[in-house]
DNA sequence: CTAGGTGCAAAGAGTTTGCAGTGGC
DNA sequence: GCCACTGCAAACTCTTTGCACCTAG
């Protein structure tokens, strides 16, 4: 659990990424969520750390740690991003359009249909995001 | 196909949505549309006709549509949001890391396997929306 | 005729950037 | 010690909103 953290941190470091605390934080931030989390969420928990990186370090901070591959942004439906650790395993994500909660779901059907789509198109497929949503058990009364 | 633009407009007319010509301009717009826009996609094309919606207009009319189901948005990996018409069948996206390049690709495949991962948790599919992320046939190289 | 729609301009939310100072390697 | 990283505040982009005027039904 706590070795995603590290090694991330390992991969970073052998492309000659520096380590900072404020980087070390946000990557212990994702790795210890229960999922995904927003910029501002991770600069909030952040200032109750040591570290304290301001909300522009954490935003430069998850734009490198994307390039990087180490995490990776979504784009649920609302106004703002959400990030992950790429770590956590291919998921995919469950929306209540009502109560707005969001379930994690395997993603493993969907990549063999992906990948089977993917070819018919010529495309190298690197990643299938999907986004189901709908109502859940609680809000379809 | 230019029909796309007047059953959507029955519909709202139906739920007793006033049909300004702005409101008919952006219908009319996402439906020759060949793909998704956005909101400054629709305004530009917009302005080059008679009635002249704002930036406003257009924001307020994709929301309004939004919520009546008409259009569909989309949140694909840039900053702002695409729309497109929902009369227009049912595909996902498949998107070029490298170059960009969106194409759209059948659905079915996708929404059978979301609706057996929506059972097993008790959730009401209403829509599935899968983003494939990859390397399309010219960029492979 | 009148409730709802529109344009304009200003405000908001989220994210990025310039610059001077700081700290990892 | 050098150069990448950080904090701060200002800038930017996309989207929403308040208000006075306008128009579809």
């Amino acid at each position: 659990m706590e070795d995603m953290a590290a090694s991330s941190e390992r991969r970073l470091r052998q492309a000659g990424i520096r380590m900072t605390a404020q980087r070390k934080l946000v990557l212990d931030i994702l790795a210890r969520a229960s999922s995904h989390l927003n910029a501002s969420e991770i600069y909030e928990r952040g200032q109750r750390q040591d570290a304290r990186p301001s909300l522009a370090t954490v935003y430069r901070t998850l734009n490198l740690f994307k390039n990087r591959g180490v995490v990776r942004e979504l784009h649920l439906n609302e106004k703002h991003h959400h990030y992950e650790l790429r770590s956590k395993g291919d998921h995919s994500h469950l929306v209540c359009r009502k109560c707005g909660r969001v379930i994690e779901v395997d993603s493993a059907p969907f990549v063999a249909a992906a990948t089977a789509t993917g070819e018919a198109y010529g495309f190298e497929i690197a990643s299938a995001h999907v986004e189901l949503a709908g109502y859940c058990a609680d809000c379809r009364q």
